[in-house]
DNA sequence: GCATATTAGCTTCCATGGAAGACAATATAT
DNA sequence: ATATATTGTCTTCCATGGAAGCTAATATGC
Protein backbone atom coordinates (compact mmCIF):
# COMPACT_ATOMS: atom_id res chain seq x y z
CA UNK A 1 0.00 0.00 0.00
CA UNK A 2 1.39 3.21 -0.93
CA UNK A 3 1.31 5.78 1.39
CA UNK A 4 -1.31 8.65 1.81
CA UNK A 5 0.45 11.03 4.25
CA UNK A 6 1.62 14.43 3.10
CA UNK A 7 -0.44 15.22 0.70
CA UNK A 8 1.36 18.00 -0.90
CA UNK A 9 -0.17 20.91 1.18
CA UNK A 10 -1.54 23.55 -1.08
CA UNK A 11 0.96 26.44 -1.29
CA UNK A 12 -0.13 29.90 -0.88
CA UNK A 13 -0.48 30.42 -4.63
CA UNK A 14 -2.76 27.20 -4.48
CA UNK A 15 -4.86 28.29 -1.74
CA UNK A 16 -5.23 31.59 -3.12
CA UNK A 17 -6.81 30.08 -6.51
CA UNK A 18 -9.24 28.30 -4.20
CA UNK A 19 -10.88 30.95 -2.93
CA UNK A 20 -10.80 32.69 -6.54
CA UNK A 21 -12.71 29.67 -7.94
CA UNK A 22 -15.36 29.51 -5.31
CA UNK A 23 -15.75 33.46 -5.28
CA UNK A 24 -15.61 34.01 -9.18
CA UNK A 25 -15.82 30.54 -10.57
CA UNK A 26 -16.95 32.22 -13.66
CA UNK A 27 -12.67 33.66 -14.20
CA UNK A 28 -10.15 31.24 -15.40
CA UNK A 29 -7.29 31.55 -12.30
CA UNK A 30 -4.86 29.24 -14.16
CA UNK A 31 -2.43 31.99 -15.10
CA UNK A 32 -1.75 32.36 -11.35
CA UNK A 33 -0.72 29.57 -10.98
CA UNK A 34 2.73 30.45 -13.32
CA UNK A 35 2.44 34.11 -12.73
CA UNK A 36 1.73 34.24 -9.11
CA UNK A 37 4.71 31.67 -8.24
CA UNK A 38 6.77 33.40 -10.44
CA UNK A 39 6.62 36.30 -8.17
CA UNK A 40 6.46 34.83 -5.30
CA UNK A 41 9.71 32.67 -5.83
CA UNK A 42 11.59 35.94 -7.12
CA UNK A 43 10.25 37.61 -3.75
CA UNK A 44 12.06 34.76 -1.63
CA UNK A 45 15.42 34.71 -3.79
CA UNK A 46 15.26 38.35 -3.75
CA UNK A 47 15.26 37.52 0.27
CA UNK A 48 17.85 35.89 0.49
CA UNK A 49 20.26 37.11 -2.18
CA UNK A 50 19.81 40.24 0.02
CA UNK A 51 21.21 38.72 3.20
CA UNK A 52 24.60 38.31 1.23
CA UNK A 53 24.70 41.53 0.55
CA UNK A 54 24.46 42.52 3.78
CA UNK A 55 27.38 41.20 5.07
CA UNK A 56 29.06 43.40 3.07
CA UNK A 57 27.05 46.38 4.42
CA UNK A 58 25.19 47.24 1.00
CA UNK A 59 21.24 47.35 -0.02
CA UNK A 60 20.54 45.77 -3.66
CA UNK A 61 20.90 48.68 -5.34
CA UNK A 62 24.70 49.43 -4.22
CA UNK A 63 25.78 46.32 -5.14
CA UNK A 64 24.03 46.47 -8.43
CA UNK A 65 26.18 49.36 -9.23
CA UNK A 66 29.47 47.83 -7.65
CA UNK A 67 28.74 44.96 -10.14
CA UNK A 68 28.28 47.37 -12.97
CA UNK A 69 31.45 48.99 -12.62
CA UNK A 70 33.27 45.98 -11.38
CA UNK A 71 32.04 44.33 -14.68
CA UNK A 72 33.04 47.21 -17.47
CA UNK A 73 36.60 46.18 -16.54
CA UNK A 74 39.96 48.38 -15.99
CA UNK A 75 39.96 51.02 -15.19
CA UNK A 76 36.31 50.22 -13.68
CA UNK A 77 34.79 53.61 -14.29
CA UNK A 78 31.11 54.15 -15.80
CA UNK A 79 28.98 57.51 -16.80
CA UNK A 80 26.10 58.13 -14.18
CA UNK A 81 23.91 58.02 -17.10
CA UNK A 82 25.12 54.32 -18.17
CA UNK A 83 24.88 53.24 -14.62
CA UNK A 84 21.48 53.78 -14.76
CA UNK A 85 20.67 52.01 -17.98
CA UNK A 86 22.53 49.00 -16.80
CA UNK A 87 21.19 49.10 -13.44
CA UNK A 88 17.04 49.64 -14.38
CA UNK A 89 16.90 52.93 -12.60
CA UNK A 90 16.16 56.78 -12.82
CA UNK A 91 19.14 58.99 -13.19
CA UNK A 92 18.18 60.11 -9.83
CA UNK A 93 17.89 57.26 -8.27
CA UNK A 94 21.68 56.71 -9.89
CA UNK A 95 22.56 60.08 -8.10
CA UNK A 96 21.48 58.93 -5.13
CA UNK A 97 23.03 55.70 -4.81
CA UNK A 98 26.50 57.09 -6.17
CA UNK A 99 26.21 59.41 -3.04
CA UNK A 100 25.98 56.74 -0.52
CA UNK A 101 28.60 54.52 -2.14
CA UNK A 102 30.77 57.95 -2.63
CA UNK A 103 30.41 58.43 1.33
CA UNK A 104 31.15 54.85 2.39
CA UNK A 105 34.79 55.64 -0.15
CA UNK A 106 33.84 52.76 -2.34
CA UNK A 107 33.74 55.06 -5.72
CA UNK A 108 34.88 58.84 -6.92
CA UNK A 109 32.95 61.05 -8.45
CA UNK A 110 34.80 63.69 -10.89
CA UNK A 111 33.97 65.40 -14.18
CA UNK A 112 34.83 64.04 -17.49
CA UNK A 113 37.65 65.72 -19.36
CA UNK A 114 36.09 65.53 -22.92
CA UNK A 115 32.55 66.43 -21.75
CA UNK A 116 32.08 68.89 -19.16
CA UNK A 117 28.31 68.24 -18.05
CA UNK A 118 29.27 64.53 -17.70
CA UNK A 119 30.85 62.38 -14.75
CA UNK A 120 32.40 59.59 -14.38
CA UNK A 121 32.47 57.57 -11.32
CA UNK A 122 35.26 54.79 -10.74
CA UNK A 123 35.38 52.35 -7.93
CA UNK A 124 37.78 52.93 -5.50
CA UNK A 125 40.53 50.25 -4.26
CA UNK A 126 38.60 49.04 -1.50
CA UNK A 127 35.47 49.18 -3.61
CA UNK A 128 37.00 46.98 -6.08
CA UNK A 129 38.16 44.58 -3.26
CA UNK A 130 34.91 44.41 -1.75
CA UNK A 131 32.96 43.87 -4.70
CA UNK A 132 35.49 41.45 -5.73
CA UNK A 133 34.58 39.21 -2.33
CA UNK A 134 30.97 39.96 -2.29
CA UNK A 135 30.32 38.85 -5.52
CA UNK A 136 32.26 35.96 -5.42
CA UNK A 137 30.08 35.13 -1.90
CA UNK A 138 26.80 36.07 -3.97
CA UNK A 139 27.31 33.56 -6.93
CA UNK A 140 28.07 30.88 -4.36
CA UNK A 141 24.51 31.93 -2.77
CA UNK A 142 23.13 31.82 -6.25
CA UNK A 143 24.33 28.59 -6.83
CA UNK A 144 23.20 27.10 -3.24
CA UNK A 145 19.75 28.16 -4.11
CA UNK A 146 19.91 26.73 -7.73
CA UNK A 147 21.29 23.41 -6.59
CA UNK A 148 17.68 22.81 -4.95
CA UNK A 149 16.56 21.72 -8.55
CA UNK A 150 17.83 19.05 -10.77
CA UNK A 151 20.72 19.99 -13.37
CA UNK A 152 17.95 18.64 -15.83
CA UNK A 153 15.27 21.05 -13.83
CA UNK A 154 17.70 23.83 -14.18
CA UNK A 155 18.67 23.59 -17.62
CA UNK A 156 14.63 23.23 -18.70
CA UNK A 157 13.88 26.35 -16.89
CA UNK A 158 16.67 28.09 -18.26
CA UNK A 159 14.86 27.85 -21.21
CA UNK A 160 11.56 28.44 -20.52
CA UNK A 161 12.33 31.59 -19.14
CA UNK A 162 14.25 32.60 -21.80
CA UNK A 163 11.70 31.79 -24.48
CA UNK A 164 9.26 33.78 -22.48
CA UNK A 165 10.84 37.12 -21.56
CA UNK A 166 11.97 37.42 -24.95
CA UNK A 167 8.53 37.21 -26.13
CA UNK A 168 7.69 39.83 -23.45
CA UNK A 169 10.17 41.96 -24.47
CA UNK A 170 9.63 41.33 -27.70
CA UNK A 171 5.82 41.43 -28.08
CA UNK A 172 4.57 39.83 -31.79
CA UNK A 173 3.38 43.09 -33.26
CA UNK A 174 -0.35 40.96 -33.57
CA UNK A 175 -0.65 40.52 -29.90
CA UNK A 176 -2.53 43.38 -28.51
CA UNK A 177 -3.43 44.41 -25.16
CA UNK B 1 21.36 26.16 -46.83
CA UNK B 2 20.73 26.99 -43.73
CA UNK B 3 19.82 30.76 -42.81
CA UNK B 4 22.56 32.26 -40.64
CA UNK B 5 20.26 35.22 -39.82
CA UNK B 6 19.09 36.57 -36.06
CA UNK B 7 21.77 34.50 -34.27
CA UNK B 8 19.64 34.83 -31.53
CA UNK B 9 20.60 38.37 -30.09
CA UNK B 10 22.40 37.87 -26.70
CA UNK B 11 19.66 38.98 -24.14
CA UNK B 12 20.44 41.66 -21.67
CA UNK B 13 21.14 38.87 -18.67
CA UNK B 14 23.83 36.69 -21.25
CA UNK B 15 25.63 39.21 -21.80
CA UNK B 16 25.87 40.83 -18.28
CA UNK B 17 27.39 36.73 -18.25
CA UNK B 18 29.77 37.42 -20.55
CA UNK B 19 30.87 40.99 -18.88
CA UNK B 20 31.49 38.30 -15.97
CA UNK B 21 33.27 35.96 -17.98
CA UNK B 22 35.56 38.11 -19.09
CA UNK B 23 36.50 39.65 -15.63
CA UNK B 24 36.03 37.04 -13.33
CA UNK B 25 36.57 33.90 -15.19
CA UNK B 26 37.33 32.69 -12.15
CA UNK B 27 33.46 32.22 -11.01
CA UNK B 28 31.03 30.35 -12.46
CA UNK B 29 28.22 32.49 -13.01
CA UNK B 30 25.76 30.18 -14.32
CA UNK B 31 23.06 30.60 -12.07
CA UNK B 32 22.35 34.01 -13.32
CA UNK B 33 21.36 32.42 -16.17
CA UNK B 34 18.15 31.40 -14.52
CA UNK B 35 18.28 33.58 -11.59
CA UNK B 36 18.78 36.59 -13.45
CA UNK B 37 15.96 35.88 -16.58
CA UNK B 38 13.67 34.78 -13.24
CA UNK B 39 14.16 38.15 -11.65
CA UNK B 40 13.71 39.92 -15.32
CA UNK B 41 10.52 38.46 -16.15
CA UNK B 42 9.09 38.93 -12.94
CA UNK B 43 9.95 42.75 -13.20
CA UNK B 44 8.93 42.79 -16.90
CA UNK B 45 5.42 41.41 -15.76
CA UNK B 46 4.76 43.30 -12.50
CA UNK B 47 5.28 46.41 -15.32
CA UNK B 48 2.80 44.98 -17.22
CA UNK B 49 0.32 43.99 -14.51
CA UNK B 50 0.49 47.48 -13.23
CA UNK B 51 -0.79 49.24 -16.39
CA UNK B 52 -4.08 47.16 -15.77
CA UNK B 53 -4.67 48.29 -12.05
CA UNK B 54 -3.67 51.92 -13.16
CA UNK B 55 -7.10 51.50 -15.50
CA UNK B 56 -9.02 51.49 -12.36
CA UNK B 57 -6.61 54.18 -10.81
CA UNK B 58 -5.24 51.06 -8.37
CA UNK B 59 -1.54 51.05 -7.29
CA UNK B 60 -0.49 47.10 -6.71
CA UNK B 61 -0.58 47.41 -3.06
CA UNK B 62 -4.05 48.77 -2.72
CA UNK B 63 -5.15 46.03 -5.99
CA UNK B 64 -3.60 43.28 -3.40
CA UNK B 65 -5.59 44.42 -0.53
CA UNK B 66 -9.05 44.80 -1.93
CA UNK B 67 -8.40 41.34 -3.95
CA UNK B 68 -7.49 39.32 -0.16
CA UNK B 69 -11.04 41.11 0.83
CA UNK B 70 -13.18 40.24 -2.36
CA UNK B 71 -11.90 36.53 -2.19
CA UNK B 72 -12.82 36.53 1.61
CA UNK B 73 -16.29 35.85 0.48
CA UNK B 74 -19.54 37.25 2.08
CA UNK B 75 -19.29 40.07 3.53
CA UNK B 76 -15.87 41.09 2.29
CA UNK B 77 -14.00 41.45 5.83
CA UNK B 78 -11.12 41.01 7.05
CA UNK B 79 -8.70 42.62 9.82
CA UNK B 80 -5.95 44.54 8.96
CA UNK B 81 -3.57 42.23 10.75
CA UNK B 82 -4.94 39.50 8.16
CA UNK B 83 -5.00 41.49 5.45
CA UNK B 84 -1.15 42.75 6.33
CA UNK B 85 -0.35 38.82 6.38
CA UNK B 86 -1.87 38.15 3.10
CA UNK B 87 -0.48 40.56 1.32
CA UNK B 88 3.04 39.62 2.44
CA UNK B 89 3.45 43.81 4.29
CA UNK B 90 3.74 44.83 7.32
CA UNK B 91 0.82 46.06 9.82
CA UNK B 92 2.25 49.53 9.27
CA UNK B 93 2.13 49.25 5.48
CA UNK B 94 -1.25 48.32 5.83
CA UNK B 95 -2.56 50.39 7.70
CA UNK B 96 -1.20 53.45 4.96
CA UNK B 97 -3.13 51.40 2.61
CA UNK B 98 -6.36 51.30 3.78
CA UNK B 99 -6.03 54.70 4.86
CA UNK B 100 -6.54 55.23 1.52
CA UNK B 101 -8.57 52.65 0.21
CA UNK B 102 -10.54 54.22 3.00
CA UNK B 103 -10.17 58.22 1.73
CA UNK B 104 -11.22 56.26 -2.19
CA UNK B 105 -14.80 55.22 -0.61
CA UNK B 106 -13.34 51.74 -1.56
CA UNK B 107 -13.58 50.10 1.98
CA UNK B 108 -14.90 50.95 5.42
CA UNK B 109 -13.27 50.46 8.55
CA UNK B 110 -15.32 50.09 12.35
CA UNK B 111 -14.24 48.34 15.58
CA UNK B 112 -14.23 45.03 16.16
CA UNK B 113 -17.12 43.75 18.38
CA UNK B 114 -15.56 41.24 20.49
CA UNK B 115 -11.97 42.81 20.65
CA UNK B 116 -12.00 46.37 21.01
CA UNK B 117 -8.55 46.14 20.03
CA UNK B 118 -9.22 45.38 16.31
CA UNK B 119 -10.53 46.65 13.81
CA UNK B 120 -12.28 45.22 10.57
CA UNK B 121 -12.31 46.30 6.88
CA UNK B 122 -14.95 45.60 4.61
CA UNK B 123 -15.37 46.19 0.98
CA UNK B 124 -17.96 48.78 -0.05
CA UNK B 125 -20.30 48.33 -2.66
CA UNK B 126 -18.18 50.23 -4.95
CA UNK B 127 -14.97 48.99 -3.88
CA UNK B 128 -16.44 45.35 -4.44
CA UNK B 129 -17.67 46.70 -7.88
CA UNK B 130 -14.74 47.85 -8.46
CA UNK B 131 -12.65 44.79 -7.85
CA UNK B 132 -14.49 42.42 -9.83
CA UNK B 133 -14.38 44.71 -12.76
CA UNK B 134 -10.42 45.23 -12.45
CA UNK B 135 -9.79 41.58 -11.47
CA UNK B 136 -11.57 40.04 -14.74
CA UNK B 137 -9.42 42.73 -16.48
CA UNK B 138 -6.51 41.56 -14.67
CA UNK B 139 -7.13 38.10 -15.41
CA UNK B 140 -7.34 38.80 -19.08
CA UNK B 141 -4.09 40.63 -19.14
CA UNK B 142 -1.99 37.52 -17.24
CA UNK B 143 -3.46 35.03 -19.78
CA UNK B 144 -2.52 37.37 -22.56
CA UNK B 145 1.11 36.70 -21.37
CA UNK B 146 0.78 33.30 -20.55
CA UNK B 147 -0.49 32.96 -23.80
CA UNK B 148 3.43 33.88 -25.17
CA UNK B 149 4.15 30.57 -23.92
CA UNK B 150 2.55 27.21 -25.56
CA UNK B 151 0.55 24.74 -23.46
CA UNK B 152 3.17 22.49 -22.75
CA UNK B 153 5.64 25.14 -21.84
CA UNK B 154 3.00 26.69 -19.21
CA UNK B 155 2.51 23.53 -17.70
CA UNK B 156 6.05 22.41 -17.63
CA UNK B 157 6.84 25.75 -16.02
CA UNK B 158 4.54 25.80 -13.98
CA UNK B 159 5.96 22.59 -12.49
CA UNK B 160 9.24 23.86 -12.31
CA UNK B 161 8.42 27.12 -10.08
CA UNK B 162 6.13 24.95 -7.53
CA UNK B 163 9.43 22.45 -7.31
CA UNK B 164 11.57 25.22 -6.67
CA UNK B 165 9.22 27.50 -5.00
CA UNK B 166 8.72 24.68 -2.22
CA UNK B 167 11.96 24.01 -2.04
CA UNK B 168 13.28 27.34 -1.41
CA UNK B 169 10.23 27.94 1.36
CA UNK B 170 11.04 24.66 2.89
CA UNK B 171 14.55 24.11 2.64
CA UNK B 172 16.17 20.62 3.47
CA UNK B 173 17.54 20.89 6.75
CA UNK B 174 20.80 19.75 5.84
CA UNK B 175 20.97 22.95 3.26
CA UNK B 176 23.53 25.11 4.89
CA UNK B 177 23.85 28.91 4.20
C1' DG C 1 28.42 83.33 -34.62
C1' DC C 2 24.34 83.28 -32.27
C1' DA C 3 19.79 81.51 -30.96
C1' DT C 4 17.65 77.32 -29.94
C1' DA C 5 17.43 72.48 -28.78
C1' DT C 6 19.31 68.70 -26.52
C1' DT C 7 21.88 66.29 -23.06
C1' DA C 8 23.83 64.87 -18.44
C1' DG C 9 23.53 65.05 -13.97
C1' DC C 10 21.38 66.77 -10.01
C1' DT C 11 17.59 68.56 -6.92
C1' DT C 12 13.07 68.63 -5.04
C1' DC C 13 8.98 66.67 -3.91
C1' DC C 14 6.10 62.83 -3.51
C1' DA C 15 4.78 57.85 -2.94
C1' DT C 16 5.49 53.72 -0.66
C1' DG C 17 7.19 50.44 2.68
C1' DG C 18 9.95 48.83 6.84
C1' DA C 19 11.39 49.21 11.79
C1' DA C 20 10.47 50.38 16.14
C1' DG C 21 7.78 52.00 19.50
C1' DA C 22 3.20 54.00 21.50
C1' DC C 23 -1.20 52.94 23.03
C1' DA C 24 -5.23 50.59 24.29
C1' DA C 25 -7.42 46.24 25.00
C1' DT C 26 -7.17 41.57 26.27
C1' DA C 27 -5.09 37.34 28.26
C1' DT C 28 -2.49 35.12 31.87
C1' DA C 29 -0.40 34.05 36.31
C1' DT C 30 -0.39 34.13 40.91
C1' DA D 1 -8.12 40.90 41.87
C1' DT D 2 -4.14 42.77 40.28
C1' DA D 3 0.29 42.96 38.10
C1' DT D 4 2.43 41.52 33.94
C1' DA D 5 2.67 39.97 29.28
C1' DT D 6 0.78 39.88 24.87
C1' DT D 7 -1.83 41.46 21.00
C1' DG D 8 -3.69 44.50 17.30
C1' DT D 9 -3.41 48.68 15.27
C1' DC D 10 -1.52 52.92 14.54
C1' DT D 11 2.23 56.50 14.52
C1' DT D 12 6.70 58.26 13.61
C1' DC D 13 10.80 58.30 11.35
C1' DC D 14 13.75 56.70 7.89
C1' DA D 15 15.17 54.55 3.40
C1' DT D 16 14.54 54.23 -1.35
C1' DG D 17 12.89 55.25 -5.92
C1' DG D 18 10.12 57.85 -9.56
C1' DA D 19 8.63 62.22 -11.88
C1' DA D 20 9.45 66.54 -13.13
C1' DG D 21 12.04 70.37 -13.41
C1' DC D 22 16.66 72.93 -12.90
C1' DT D 23 21.34 74.08 -14.44
C1' DA D 24 25.31 73.91 -17.05
C1' DA D 25 27.45 72.26 -21.11
C1' DT D 26 27.27 70.83 -25.77
C1' DA D 27 25.19 70.28 -30.40
C1' DT D 28 22.54 72.09 -34.28
C1' DG D 29 20.35 75.24 -37.64
C1' DC D 30 20.36 79.22 -39.90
Amino acid sequence: MVSMDDPQPLDRVARIQADWRRERPDIDIAPQGVIGRLHRLADQLTEELCLVYGRYGLSEGEFDVLCALRRAGEPYERAPGELAAHTMVTTGAMTKRIDRLERAGLVTRRRSDDDQRGRIVALTRPGRELIDRAFTDHMRNERRLLDLLTPAETQALEGLLTTWLSRVENPRPSDSK
